[in-house]
DNA sequence: TTTT
DNA sequence: TTTT
């Protein structure tokens, strides 16, 4: 789908090690959280942190750089799209999940810049 | 927090008249669905239609525009950025949302423009 | 190049008829002008109108829709890359031109979408 | 004018010191160089390097923070407009420039995040 | 759960 | 040069 009908981008760090699905296909799919971070100063002067987390999903050749690259704490770069699908989880509640799909994975933070 | 950080843009179809709240404070929030429509042909030849849902939440300003000109149908482009919440709903289940917060609406398919 | 790197996205209005050329390859490249639009009022109320105008060129199949369906007039989204390049004018004086190479063409205010 | 109707979005590496202009406002105007470096191999095994230059502007509080933190090989984001204007050169050539007007930026590679 |  |  077009990117001017659906374009997400974030830049924010890694939350956990990358989640990593080898497929039967022999492709990869990696899943994993990045947090967003905003400091400010409240009223009284204290140093106040808001993170904001998001899901993303990348696969094949996006997936693989990740799971070579992109471990706990990394800082990167991500382009993608905005999607939502629905599981029953274990108790058969009906649960809503929206995810960003990378279609571009982009390593900061790095010598010589990380671009693919 | 940055465009850079955390960005949303967003082409689609309102998918029913939004739902206005009007706060104490007299400000207005709008929620609605928007739709991403993709249209392509299957194997057989079939037209097929692929669409994919988003939560958009908008603020003061952005909720007059939308309830002033973005009903039922109408094509609209929303720039915004991505932010997760969890609730409890009416069984005492944790839900976890992801909405869109739009920070402009630019109406499209009108005549004249409706550049905001 | 990656869209973390460079992306530009712009919707608005052409200009002119885009200027199509036919390379020996077969390929075509359309390129033309795309004007965004900006209306207020000044201190005196009176209606102002400011104009921003881009240089768009697009390659192949994009140079296909824009050829077919983007004439002089029409308002359409484009996202894509900016790129920088120079060249001598007939009086030998070095000109530097900025474009913004299409990657992706939406055609707006056309019933049905018009995505491509 | 609206991020969906006029915007540009680069990483880079700033290419000179940026020149930073006091304005009689007490204002600040920084103007500086942005690499997009991209680097592949060609046929013969060779790493070619292929470097896109942009013109940014950054007023006011951006200028102050492109002046103290971005010197000269910095990697940075840049958010903001497409914007060109034309004037004429010492020998009376009228000459056209686009700049990228950044209405954000975000230092990277940067010890501590860097965001604003 | 990251980062500062 | 568009559009409103």
């Amino acid at each position: 789908m077009s990117t001017l009908k659906n374009h997400v981008q974030l830049i924010g760090n890694v939350g956990q090690d990358p989640q990593i699905t080898n497929l039967e296909s022999g492709k990869k799919v990696a899943r994993f959280s990045l947090a967003n971070n905003e400091f400010y100063k409240n009223e009284k002067g204290e140093k106040i942190q808001n993170t904001e987390w998001h899901t993303i999903v990348a696969w094949g050749k996006n997936a693989e750089i990740i799971e070579k690259y992109a471990g706990k704490g990394k800082e990167i770069g991500v382009a993608g799209k905005l999607k939502s699908r629905s599981y029953e989880d274990k108790d058969g509640v009906k649960r809503y999940v929206t995810e960003v799909e990378a279609n571009e994975i982009l390593l900061l933070g790095v010598k010589n810049g990380g671009s693919q």
